[in-house]
RNA sequence: GGCCUUGUGGUCAAGCGGUUAAGACGGAGCCCUCUCAAGGCUCAAUCCCGGGUUCGAUUCCCGGCAGGGUCACCA
């Protein structure tokens, strides 16, 4: 048969370049000797989950502590997975989270050499190798249509046998050409498939960078390299791809583990050098009694924009993704708190080989950490952003008086004191904590403890001998001197000394005083409360406390 | 189902032939305290099971069991 002209007829472009050519074109890149060159190649869905996320920083972090580079590349062989905006947004999301690309799609970068980054305007390239691979024999059209694919592999699933194009059941891997131009000309249409040269018997030992050996075996499938739309399937594009991008490290998930096998005969058949792979396990979640994979649908928190509307801190979800990338991270950063986690080594051979299962508790505890460590003009701004965008109204107006809401927040995060809260994990628990330094926003249920006459008695006492100036001691004396009059303890020693003997303690006796002014029973120093509400507006929570 | 893969406290996990089996999150308790928060201290909790190999297995081998992945002209 000849191959040649049987190539030209399969692929019929005119404008295809001699394929030694793309070596020249896309040279090998001039990098340090340990620098990585990674990628992050999503189809263009615009989704971005937090497994994404994960992945993507593990590409980052190898790149960027290497020297090396890490580009963003656009799966988008596949149509019907097309979203408008889809590039843009994945950019914008990684950016918010604190990755950036240094190449590729919309990327702005001097570093683009290597493109085009969209798969679609690589067709050219691809056909050229298909071309090729056809001419050489190891490729060959197939004209089966998808009912007979199904009849096979439901043939196949019956009779227990391995499902797919392979051996016997490869019915065009064979054909007479005759029959090859008969059904050309009858305007048939046809996939290319790779005339795949593997056994399932034989063993590959590969070596993968986070799973360590792994036994794969040969592949003996027939796969589609080329679609009947005349662009390829992932399987081929992006092995076409991470050779002439140069890739040295392909961090992908370990679905692909599966498919591996093709991948390595592809670079085989094609004469490349497989880059380094390395397969992470994915991120499980509690369901029931069992471990399971986050899926998109079911599980709400594997939304980056989740994170975003909760208003957790972004590093500190980068963070929490970090203690789950190399598990030594969490101890170097307790030991390291001023660093900023990109000084970190990270390392892919450190990544665990299982599936390591969400923590949301332990995210809440990265961030809670992140968060008490801002600054008051950090922590409003934090705050600031999360209120405009997801905020309501009012929160809005609040956040107009910022000098207003630093005080608060120095007081009720204790910012700059010894007492640093450190229970806030997200923004909204911030902004709803200061609701109640706003008077539209103060809703107090009055929920005493006591009965009517010993709450009025305290807040009336409270409010005579009270006076702005006080220091907190004298502020405290004052209310101390209020027990003996509702029959309470005036020192907690007393009290526990002789809890019988008394019908409350100072610390009860403040709790009135706090449900009246902060409207619950729990608030920082209530001194201090007091004195950035001001004397009127305090008295005035004071007298609409009594019962 | 075939093939691949994983299995240390509730969770993330160090450990890689001899350890009191780290650490962190979470949990419980105590102390401090005008409450909350913070801080200090203490405690409970783990090597999936069964066979080997070995003087000795959490560590090595085999077999179970359990989880996960994958079997498209989707990526």
């Amino acid at each position: 048969m000849d191959m040649k002209k049987l190539a030209s007829v399969l692929i019929p472009d005119k404008d295809l370049l001699p394929v030694e050519e793309y070596e020249k074109i896309y040279p090998e890149r001039e990098r340090a000797p340990k620098a990585e060159i990674t990628r992050l190649a999503p189809s263009p869905t615009g989704f971005i989950h937090l497994g994404n996320l994960y992945s993507a920083l593990a590409d980052e972090r190898s790149a960027h502590t290497t020297d090396g580079v890490f580009y963003l590349r656009i799966e988008d062989t596949d149509e019907k997975r097309k979203v408008e905006g889809a590039v843009e947004s994945v950019i914008r999301s990684l950016n918010y989270f604190g990755l950036g690309f240094d190449e590729g799609a919309e990327i702005d970068s001097p570093l683009n050499k290597y493109g085009p980054y969209y798969q679609r305007q690589r067709a050219k390239i691809y056909r050229a190798f298909v071309k090729v691979l056809i001419e050489k024999g190891l490729a060959y059209p197939c004209f089966c249509t998808e009912t007979e694919l199904d009849s096979v592999r439901e043939e196949q699933t019956s009779q227990k046998k391995t499902t797919g194009y392979y051996g016997e059941y490869a019915k065009c891997r064979n054909l007479s050409e005759e029959k090859i131009y008969e059904n050309i000309n009858a305007g048939k249409k046809f996939v290319i498939r790779l005339k795949s040269q593997g056994g399932i018997e034989n063993k590959i030992a590969f070596r993968d960078a986070i799973k360590g050996e792994v036994t794969v075996t040969e592949n003996d499938q027939d796969v589609v390299i080329l679609k009947s739309d005349g662009i390829p399937t992932y399987h081929f594009a992006h092995v076409i791809d991470d050779h002439f991008m140069r890739t040295t490290l392909v961090i992908r998930g370990e679905e692909w583990l599966s498919s591996l096998p093709v991948h390595l005969e592809l670079h085989k058949v094609l004469g490349f050098k497989p880059p380094r792979y390395a397969h992470t396990s994915s991120l499980m979640k509690m369901d029931g009694g069992t471990k399971r994979k986050l899926s998109k649908r079911k599980d709400p928190e594997l939304s980056l924009d989740y994170y975003r509307k909760a208003g957790y801190f972004p590093v500190a979800v980068v963070k929490y993704l970090m203690t789950l990338l190399n598990s030594d991270f969490e101890e170097w950063a307790l030991k390291n708190p001023d660093k900023d986690y990109r000084d970190f080594k990270f390392r892919i051979e450190k990544m665990s080989r299982s599936g390591a299962l969400f923590d949301l508790d332990k995210l809440n505890d990265v961030s809670k950490t992140e968060i008490s460590r801002l600054s008051a003009e950090e922590c409003f701004d934090f705050l600031d952003k999360w209120v405009q965008e997801f905020g309501s109204e009012a929160d809005r107006a609040h956040f107009k008086d910022k000098e207003y809401i630093i005080k608060v927040l120095e007081l009720v995060m204790g910012i700059g004191g010894k007492k640093r809260r450190k229970d806030i994990e997200r923004a909204e628990q911030g902004v709803r904590l200061i609701d109640y330094f706003f008077d539209d926003a103060f809703a107090p249920e009055y929920s005493y403890r006591f009965d009517d006459e010993t709450v009025n008695t305290v807040l009336d006492e409270f409010i005579n001998t009270y006076d702005p100036e006080d220091d907190n001691s004298v502020w405290f004396a004052k209310v101390k001197a209020i027990a003996p009059k509702v029959g309470f303890a005036g020192e907690t020693s007393e009290y526990k000394a002789n809890p019988n003997a008394f019908r409350g303690n100072v610390s009860d006796l403040a709790e009135i005083l706090r449900i009246a002014v902060a409207g619950a029973p729990n608030s920082p120093d209530l001194c201090t409360i007091m004195r950035i509400l001001g004397k009127d507006r305090s008295v005035s929570r004071l007298q609409a406390g009594k019962r």
